[in-house]
DNA sequence: GCTCTCCTGCAAGTCGGTTGCAGGACAGGG
DNA sequence: CCCTGTCCTGCAACCGACTTGCAGGAGAGC
């Protein structure tokens, strides 16, 4: 529960443009995660290139945990590594593009042509999860890879309910 | 993780049809519940009439914490109602129709004509979820009382990867 | 270099979900 | 109507994701 600050959507599709060039290297220079970092006025500290770096290589998007995995062993702490993710998810470098099982996952804004804005599939066996095509028809589930995979489907909106929205018109802070 | 069995795709279907009469009662009786519990092969406890009870009064999907707040105070354990409404789930009685923000919530099957399945809303502010219309589209986005509302949208699919699949192939349990 | 922030490590705490165990309650058969 | 096997319940844990307070340490502009 917080508020978006008016800034953010602007942000988010400043880093997209920035990191666009990101596209298909899948991997970033330290030099691009410096810059990128200035950006955001964020400071390049080494466990926060390694989230870029791990964020960039990773071609679907992360979790927590799988962050904390594919750095591998390190002694920086674990709630370190959250922190940096939750502040590049506020400066829009590497949103939440799914929370699928309740579980945030962390891309780079711009990895990605539509910066993930296209339907996740979650595995109930192993948990991974894959990206898949935007243009999601009746008739995809019905040929491709995918096809015997997908078993169930949610659509999820979220925003704030007009209850909230009157209470804060009413209320203003 | 878990195996769905064959048979819970029917169960479901079954409780589907079972329940099409509550559809807009908007409560159960007794009767109706001791009965749906039993053609499910379940036995009818007193927790797990008043689980159903309030399920069936719910014109939304509740999550575990929201059953127990609106049973009231009794002295059944939270674990009990945990332990019901995942009986209820792996019946086909009362499945998790969203897992907003990592909570899963629980709905009567059959309540809705479409036994839940169009997207669900949910309130960033206070949590609260909400039903939407089924045939969702770029316009309805555009008006009625959810147009300002309607900040992000993720859709989540998910079932077992080509990957699992092709394991659980190679090496049948 | 200096200093002001921001960042980190440590430790703890929250919350939803889940489970083992022993005793108690339900429901069908006798 | 009782008996018995099975299912259910209460209690008390545990797990994993997410969060946060605090004190000390490290970046970055001047």
């Amino acid at each position: 529960m917080q508020v978006a600050c008016g800034c953010k959507a602007f942000r988010l599709d400043f880093a997209c443009r920035l990191t666009q060039r990101l596209r298909s290297a899948m991997s970033i220079t330290e030099d691009e995660a410096r810059k990128l970092l200035h950006e955001s006025a964020l400071r390049a500290t080494a466990p926060r290139l390694a989230v870029l770096q791990v964020l960039a290589e990773a071609q679907i998007p992360l979790s927590h945990t799988e962050v904390l995995e594919r750095i591998g062993e390190t002694d920086w702490d674990p709630a370190t590594i959250y922190r940096n993710l939750v502040k590049l998810r506020d400066a829009g470098v590497a949103p939440v593009v799914t929370r699928a099982e309740g579980i945030d996952r962390y891309a780079l804004a711009g990895v990605q042509d539509d910066c993930h804005r296209h339907p996740h599939f979650v595995c109930e066996d192993c948990g991974r999860v894959a990206c898949l095509p935007a243009q999601l028809t009746a008739s995809m589930s019905m040929d491709g890879p995918w096809a015997v995979s997908v078993r169930k489907a949610m659509v999820q909106l979220s925003g704030e309910c007009p209850e909230c929205l009157q209470q804060a018109a009413e209320a203003p802070r």
